[in-house]
DNA sequence: CTGAAAGCGCTTACAG
DNA sequence: CTGAAAGCGCTTACAG
């Protein structure tokens, strides 16, 4: 069942049929009573694909995450979709893993499917292979990237401004005392390279020195992060507190340094990042560096929807982290 | 730019265009050469659109669940995601909130974008609108539910068996000494009323009585579970544990309760369900009900493409929850 | 192996 | 206010 058949039925035209099922006026009450009670008899659904290939338009956009099963992508997903119905387009949920080819893969699909825009989720999505993928096959709709960033015309950024999230870390650490620092980093992305620098830089503010023994590299997780904490203490690397990567891995350390006796916060002070529902639930709840997930969806959302609309936006968008104090350090 | 002009540049018709796009074997070496490099000149990205009009399928499916940030949800909806994606499909998020209004909503949405099937996750589905939704938008083609039923030709579901799960939970709970045994409860569906059930006859396989206090009434969350526990200790209700609604409210109660002095597992027991991540997380770790969100994924998924491929498929499963044992029982 | 033509289900100037 | 017609970008019998 198609227009035509909503045409016959009703005894229009198919442009009438159209007009009536898109609400414009130009049509008598008679003729739009008649095509509207056909309408509702058949139970119609008219064909968004047919309308998408005249009108060159999905209402369609994908979101590219690592892994929608991190509390934090899931909360900026959640978010973005929200916020993208409420404006009429639905989302492609894309779980990228952490391979390149994977990411440039879907990138290609979305383009096939005439998606109306994308949007990046993570600093692992900056490699240059997604750049030459997005350059080659989504070359002129908007994406919005979540902490990447790409000089090409169509890219749009918002980056946590995750090392002043360090420099926050580092100052209330040392306020508290603390002064044998780890640093917790996941992914090997520009963020990461970053938060190392202003980890050294914000040691160096309060004369402390690093050690390359005192960066650690882990893969997020909760068993990841006991783990990490097996590790620290048998390397007897001298530390008296940790910056995490995320929640989760956070609480694997607090879990794994609790169960060799160590006492937190008094023998080791341990900051979070992300403000997780992880850090609520975690034993003691976890200070942690919050970079507001939900601002965050509901502002990339609100960045394409803008450019769609042919709305003037900034390139570039810095958000800045909060500490929110609880009971880990 | 289109497949004409593809075409035009290769010197062949589209109809060559067309069967080189789709690996299609009649077609000259030489032919399949020039238009290959063409394509590849031109970076062509076809438009699935098109071709979604043509062959009637868009190879995108729907996924509905009240909330991808609960973690159960994200699971499933992880898994599916991956799982479909494996075949060739994508798939559209929804999170549709607990208005059944809301879901109907995507439901026709999903239809106007003519999505090959859907997928609803949640009990919270199984309402009459939902399934009025269903029968008027989207007669005909496959949809599969979790832990809903509707008796329609083209509805199928994969039902967890979490009444079973309240057996396990109170066979253990009355095994380790615990007698006086509170059931959480959060949405008011037939899964509930089912466990309910579950919950009064399992009482009164042990001899054990039940009263209406003892079931009580949460929405999910951390702060929900932590006033859960309040209201619980305020009402001076005689108990000794907990069979909870979910991991996070159970912890909540954990918390709650622990912050009242009150010794986890010695003063209460406390069984969660679904073994997520927080399971693990919590203080002491969480002995839950598991019901296998991933397996349930890839089953839900895989029941659709079967579906989808004219496979037979049985109309309703069910799978048997399992208990892990931790350490808060 | 190859191409002309019809058709998928819509929208929208255009003419009346 | 209304309808005939063209066009969106594909696929696929059909005939050669």
């Amino acid at each position: 069942m198609n227009i035509y058949d909503i045409a016959r039925e009703s005894g229009v035209s198919i442009s009438t049929v159209s007009r009536v099922m898109n609400g414009h006026t130009n049509v008598s009450a008679e003729k739009r009573n008649k095509v509207l009670s056909v309408l509702a008899k058949n139970n119609y659904v008219s064909s968004g694909i047919a309308k998408s290939l005249v009108l060159r338009s999905t209402n369609t956009v994908g979101i590219l995450t690592v892994d929608i099963r991190h509390l934090h992508y899931a909360n900026i997903a959640y978010t973005i979709e929200q916020e993208m119905s409420l404006r009429g387009y639905n989302v492609i949920l894309c779980n990228t893993g952490e391979h390149d080819e994977e990411k440039a893969k879907y990138i290609k699909v979305l383009a096939e499917k005439q998606v109306d825009g994308m949007i990046l989720v993570g600093s692992i999505l900056s490699t240059p292979l997604i750049h030459d993928a997005i350059k080659r096959y989504f070359p002129s709709k908007p994406v919005v990237m979540f902490n990447s960033n790409f000089k090409l015309p169509n890219v749009y950024d918002i980056c946590s401004n995750e090392s002043a999230g360090i420099k926050l870390a580092i100052d209330h650490l040392v306020e508290r005392g603390y002064s044998k620092i780890v640093l917790v980093i996941d992914y090997r992305t520009w963020v990461a390279e970053d938060k190392i620098e202003r980890y050294k830089r914000g040691l160096a503010e309060h004369g402390l020195p690093w050690s390359k023994d005192s960066i650690i590299r882990v893969s997020s997780g909760f068993e990841n992060g006991q783990n990490a904490a097996q590790v620290l203490l048998q390397r007897g690397i001298a530390f008296d507190s940790i910056i995490g990567c995320d929640d989760v891995t956070a609480i694997g350390m607090v879990k794994e340094f609790a169960a060799h006796g160590l006492r937190i916060p008094d023998d080791v002070g341990i900051i979070g990042f992300n403000n997780s529902v992880f850090s609520q639930v975690s034993t003691p709840p976890l200070t942690v560096v919050d970079n507001k997930s939900s601002t965050v969806g509901t502002s990339l959302a609100r960045l394409l929807t803008d450019v769609l609309q042919g709305r003037d936006v900034p390139h570039s968008t810095s958000v800045y982290p909060e500490l929110v104090i609880r009971g880990s350090v």
